[in-house]
DNA sequence: TCTGGGGTCCTCTCCCGG
DNA sequence: TCTGCCGGGAGAGGACCC
């Protein structure tokens, strides 16, 4: 392990919600929920307001909106998230060019590598000139870890919550961890804290003092060793910056478990449509396809069929997926379908056989579902109009869905830099009113001194 | 009140070939 | 020719992470 602690680990405080605070005026201050707003959907984000009331990340959305009944719920805006984390990592990168992202929210960076700090006062330096640099360009905090390697920089930034900075000086980690529990540890999850604390352990001292060979005995080779050096704050995994997809899929949770077999078989084929535009949109191709289906009691499983070749080829997806569907009994109904590509390469061997049963089909199948429009016009009102998206009105200007149903959609005319707005109420088909694209959350230099509400397009 | 979506990595089992 | 051993790949599932 390095000597300094020049690895950085940036975690942005609350991230999704705090976007959508600093996007909205009205709701700065107040809880904010982000997640998924069907019968099925957890939380992504809570606000820090919100979290008073026990609401937390991945929990149902149902049970949230008990705790906190009076926070505003929101549906996630990948799309903006995304625009300022390219903002953040582009500060990162400043840096060091060895910067890892781990989400849109979190990376490490190795400043050694940067030549942007050597040791603790020039790594503190750079931390706190990262958080101010954050707070300036997107208006947003974001917690600092500076140690000697990854697991520590990520324990730092975790105690630096929110809007801190925490350094871990070499020397101290034994000491730091000893009291910690287990599950501050990565890799150790609700299944790994049971089966330790079932052998009587507890905190991370108490992995030291059960010895290497009982934590094998316990949790097996890989994960035991592996704990066992976590442990004693060993830890010499490279911060690196370019990571290969080693699969991609997609899949859906129904609102309400689908019973009908044929039905079930069509989703099978729209989903496999789907992973293959995404691989295609990755210029990749991959070999082994799998189903994921999870049932109407939650017992999941998945089926996977690997190719002579990797194909990029949505009949040959689809065809593979239908095979695997038919070895799965799914009488009782099933919550969740799923369609995956692993076995990734960037190149196709194409299977000469299924390309003759329709080449030319295909293709034009999936052109005319990329052409078609996300939306559809039997959607319901709440998704076409979804809660937290920006729209715009030809009179009154930029504002955002605070709710909808019953045929009207409820506005919020406000942006970034404006006071909080007003709320009004229109027909859902009203023809002044359209989607808009998301507001920057900081007007740009040029911008700073012009009138109010002057907001410029992303 | 039930529990998202997109990933990664590890383990176990089975089968096959040398 | 039969048997045992071993390694590798495929397939399934589990745990974990954000």
């Amino acid at each position: 392990m390095r000597s300094a602690p020049t690895i950085l680990h940036l975690d942005m405080d609350a991230f999704f919600a705090s976007a959508e605070q600093a996007s909205k005026p009205s709701l700065r201050g107040k809880a904010v929920v982000v997640g998924g707003l069907g019968p099925r959907g957890v939380v992504a984000t809570a606000s820090y307001e919100a979290r008073v009331f026990g609401v937390h990340s991945a929990m149902p959305m149902a049970q949230a909106r008990r705790l906190a009944p009076n926070a505003a719920y929101l549906v996630p805006r990948f799309a903006f998230y995304r625009l300022i984390s390219e903002q953040v990592m582009g500060l990162l990168r400043e840096l060091s060019p060895l910067v890892e992202p781990l989400s849109l929210d979190e990376a490490f960076v190795d400043l050694e590598a940067g030549g942007t700090a050597w040791d603790e006062a020039s790594a503190r330096l750079a931390g706190g000139k990262l958080r101010a640099d954050i707070r300036a360009v997107t208006g947003l905090t974001g917690s600092v870890g500076l140690a000697a390697s990854k697991m520590l920089a990520k324990i730092a930034s975790e105690q630096a919550k929110p809007d801190g900075l925490v350094v871990i000086e070499p020397g101290t980690e034994r000491a730091m961890l000893g009291p910690l529990s287990v599950r501050t540890l990565p890799g150790v999850g609700p299944a790994t804290g049971d089966h330790l604390r079932r052998a009587g352990i507890t905190t991370v001292g108490e992995i030291v003092e059960a010895g290497e060979d009982e934590l094998v005995r316990l949790l097996g080779k890989a994960h035991g060793h592996g704990l066992y050096a976590m442990a004693l704050a060993r830890d010499e995994r490279p911060v690196v910056a370019e990571r290969e997809a080693k699969s991609v899929s997609v899949e859906d949770t129904y609102d309400v478990d689908i019973h009908d077999r044929t039905r079930v078989g069509l989703e099978v084929q729209r989903l496999a449509d789907r992973c293959v535009r995404r691989l295609r949109g990755a210029g990749l191709s991959g070999r082994t396809i799998v189903l994921k289906v999870r049932r109407y009691d939650f017992s999941t499983l998945t089926r996977s069929e690997t190719l002579r070749g990797p194909t990029d080829d949505p009949a040959v997806v689809r065809e593979a997926a239908a095979r695997l569907l038919d070895s799965v009994d799914t009488t009782g109904g099933v919550r969740l379908l799923g369609v995956g590509v692993s076995g990734l390469a960037d190149y196709t061997q194409e299977d000469l056989f299924a390309q003759a049963a329709g080449e030319h089909a295909d293709a034009a199948a999936v052109e005319e579902a990329e052409a078609a429009p996300e939306v559809e016009p039997e959607v319901p009102v709440e998704r076409r109009w979804p809660s937290g998206h920006d729209v715009r009105h030809a009179e009154y200007g930029h504002g955002w869905v605070q709710g909808s149903g019953l045929g009207r959609v409820t506005v919020r005319f406000e942006t970034p830099d404006s006071r909080p707005g007003r709320v009004r109420t229109f027909r859902v088909d009203d023809p002044e009113l359209e989607p808009a694209d998301p507001l920057p959350l900081v007007a740009r230099s040029v911008e700073a001194g012009g009138g109010p509400g002057g907001g410029v397009p992303v």
